[in-house]
DNA sequence: ATAATACCATGATATTTGTCAGCCCTAACT
DNA sequence: AGTTAGGGCTGACAAATATCATGGTATTAT
């Protein structure tokens, strides 16, 4: 059961909410969109916390609107995986739902949090109803799915040192930077990027101090600028 | 270009055609089955061909009708890296189709193989006018989401030696065992092992002397039966 | 049948990575 | 201000795994 700290009724339109979630919901016609609008909840999450548990199955899904959240599953070791991250305008519970299998991995507030929930019986009524929307979902499966490939591979084939090289030309690209300072946009534990890498939060600390010797990157505690990404891509094979 | 050995008209009943096949088309109406019994193309393939190759852009998706296929992509070190296998009644190419990107892996026969070639533009009108037919690719898909987190948390925390364990366990799983022999019912080299893994084919070789010698397993040149699965599913940390 | 080409096996060695132990620093309580 | 906890850092060591070299054995092609 997610923890709600608010429970505000409309703030956000979801006809003009995110570049992503527009283009999840703008098959949508004008009166789903306003039924969307009604039956959404729209709640907040503060840092920390978690919006949905591994294991569980939910009744619905959690479309982002602002804050970032981590993906990430318990493996036998004890250790964490983080799986994937959701930002603004991405969607959270949907694989669960539509597999009829329980969540495969817990949702948690890297940042405070605002989502909108979206309740299974209204989501379902637009996948039977409205073929476009339900392509829009299919299309937004296989794509990840196609990123868990690529994940796979290199997982499976790179060392720790190329895996690491490569996640920071990632985190960029995904978060962009820092207006000011130029650092990527996201502020990530040691041991939350080992568990991105699958490696121990030493061998993290050694690899990002090395890199920092060799000015590929700059450091200021968890905030990493990228110095010579040239050189990264080089460093972890990245031709993709 | 997919090389076609033969090319009968029909010589399949979609209608009835494995249980898997059955249950992703099982919500076709009768004229959407007749259509597609008259406009699918069956073709047969030679063990080692490539039946769709990573990066080009399919017209259309196989449905596997006998026989095994591989899918596997090329890593940056000139390694390859196994996906997944495709048996009677799964369907390749439909990730590329639908989220609209060039084949992440090539599609390669392990045996003689029998498959149904569906044209991209039948594909879509089923998806665009059966809701039905639409939930359950979706369906499909979202759980082939959900295994692939669980490799990657696998590859990315387990050790070589527990891999090795829990992917002698899958396969059994998902290919059974030979009536007769009781061997894993699927002929690999030890190098695909390693390749599905992602280690050094040396690695797999010593692991499974090792395993034989243990009496978790007996080997036959290419054929290997399980022979402790109890011990297999504790040496790979299986619980799940 | 014979040659050629995979594939399998094993040893020696190098490299990578994990583990354990300890210490420092900083932020946040009280 | 002192205490505590979490995170970051380093060194020493051990274990796992890759790599290289070499030879044997199947399987396939001619």
């Amino acid at each position: 059961m997610p923890q709600k700290t608010t429970h505000n009724p409309i703030p956000f339109d979801c006809a003009n909410c995110g570049k992503k979630h527009l283009s999840l919901f703008k098959d949508l016609n004008p009166e789903e969109i306003d039924e969307l609008n009604n039956v959404k909840a729209c709640t907040s999450f503060r840092k920390g916390q978690i919006i949905m548990s591994e294991g569980t199955r939910p009744n619905g899904v959690f479309c982002i609107h602002s804050g970032k959240a981590k993906l990430h599953r318990m493996g036998q070791n004890g250790k964490d995986q983080i799986i994937r991250f959701a930002v603004n305008g991405d969607l959270v519970g949907y694989r669960s739902l539509l597999s009829e299998e329980p969540l495969s991995a817990t949702v948690e507030a890297l940042e405070d949090i605002h989502a909108c929930y979206i309740p299974k019986q209204v989501l379902f009524g637009f996948l039977e109803k409205n073929p476009k929307f339900s392509l829009n979902i299919l299309r937004m499966a296989c794509h990840e799915l196609g990123e868990a490939g690529k994940l796979i591979t290199d997982i499976a084939q790179k060392s720790v040192r190329e895996r690491l090289a490569e996640v920071l030309l990632v985190l960029k690209s995904q978060f962009g930077v820092n207006e000011e300072t130029g650092a990527i946009d996201i502020a990530l534990t040691r041991e939350e990027i080992a568990n991105m890498i699958g490696t121990a939060t030493e061998s993290v600390i050694r690899l990002i101090s090395e890199f920092k010797g060799d000015g590929l990157i700059d450091v200021k505690g968890r905030h990493i600028t990228l110095l010579n990404e040239a050189e990264l891509v080089r460093v972890g094979k990245v031709f993709d």
